[in-house]
DNA sequence: AAATATTCGAATTGATTGGTCGACAATTCG
DNA sequence: CGAATTGTCGACCAATCAATTCGAATATTT
């Protein structure tokens, strides 16, 4: 069989699908353990609670996207290449993590602490990554900006904006096309020439 | 202020969408009622049980897609042309509910009767259209095959083949070049030259 | 102003659900 | 082997939830 740390993974993927689509609350222990076709009382053996369920998947998620982006980045050469992929990767996720994170919340905050967390730890990563570009970038002269944090947090701060109508729920909305709008302003500001 | 039956459409449509997201069973009257702004004990002024909403709601969908179906055929003249929109536009929309259904069925089986109903009661609507537009075709000699029972029969058994997909929720089938497929299937031997 | 239509807070009641416990099966290890 | 350890699960419990009822309050019509 496989050891514990194993199953505690094949728990969370499983249980994170189910989270992702029903939310915290309407999540029940019961479809946990049927979707892993197991007693509900084993669970409990791997996990102490449902919350703690529910925060290894937001963990692991979180984990998800941070090799996203790593290697994004790391698939280019050019500091250019490195913001448009991390830009670009970075959307499509939150794309996806709007819709799990709007199920999770829907009429239920408790775990909003949790969240903020993890999400200001992710904030600080994603402005060291930011600086790294932009750092690459201006040493080999093709941005049109300094190094600065405050460069580095108006990139940032322009993402989140862009965060915003993902979690309207509305799938209306047209992730490429404003992407490219803000692809197109950013560098517009930042690549020379 | 409007009227009762006006209301009832109301919270046929928002409660519509709560179950479709939700299913029949994860969806509470409270959720019902706060979608629609109202304490949840007026909702029982216009209906007599969450059982009655959903039933409601169901009729009225597959009112929908009636409607959409029937426009879609007049909306040509050639036999041909009503054929490949009424198979376009069934498949369209019944990707969309089939999306509804599996919601509304998941882990809940209560239902199964009354949607054997609505569906049997569609199925020889369709078979009556399917005729029709058989009966035109061969009329005017632009299919290639008989207007039977049994030939109508033998494209909505192929409509519903294609349907199964659709009931494995997995989104990366596609419905497009399957549809493509079958229409050139359908057609080959169906349409004169 | 009486009758009627509509809304809703509060109560009820049965079902659901997160979590526990102890029994038991499987595996490991001496 | 046999005993300790690891893993599984059915049955149970207390707390919460959720569908429905009720009666009183407010709006609207007659």
């Amino acid at each position: 069989m496989i050891n514990k740390e194993e199953f505690r993974k094949k728990i969370i993927v499983s249980a994170g699908k189910i989270f992702s689509r029903y939310g915290f609350k309407k999540t029940t222990m019961d479809e946990i353990a049927k979707a892993l076709k197991m007693g509900k009382s084993s669970i409990y053996y791997y996990f102490e609670s449902k919350e703690e369920i529910f925060e290894a998947v937001v963990l692991w998620e979180a984990n998800i996207l941070r090799n996203e982006l790593t290697t994004a980045i790391k698939s280019v050469d050019s500091p250019t290449d490195k913001m448009k992929n991390y830009v670009f990767v970075r959307m499509k996720s939150f794309e996806k993590l709007a819709n799990y994170y709007n199920a999770i919340f829907d009429k239920n905050l408790d775990h909003f602490d949790f969240i903020e967390h993890i999400r200001s730890k992710y904030d600080r990563e994603e402005l060291a990554i930011l600086r790294l570009i932009l750092y690459d970038g201006t040493r080999k002269k093709v941005f049109n900006v300094d190094n600065s944090e405050y460069t580095a947090l108006a990139i940032q701060t322009t993402l989140k904006g862009l965060e915003v109508p993902l979690f309207w729920k509305k799938k209306e909305v047209n992730i490429e096309s404003r992407l490219n709008a803000i692809l197109g302003v950013l560098f517009y500001g930042i690549v020379k020439k």
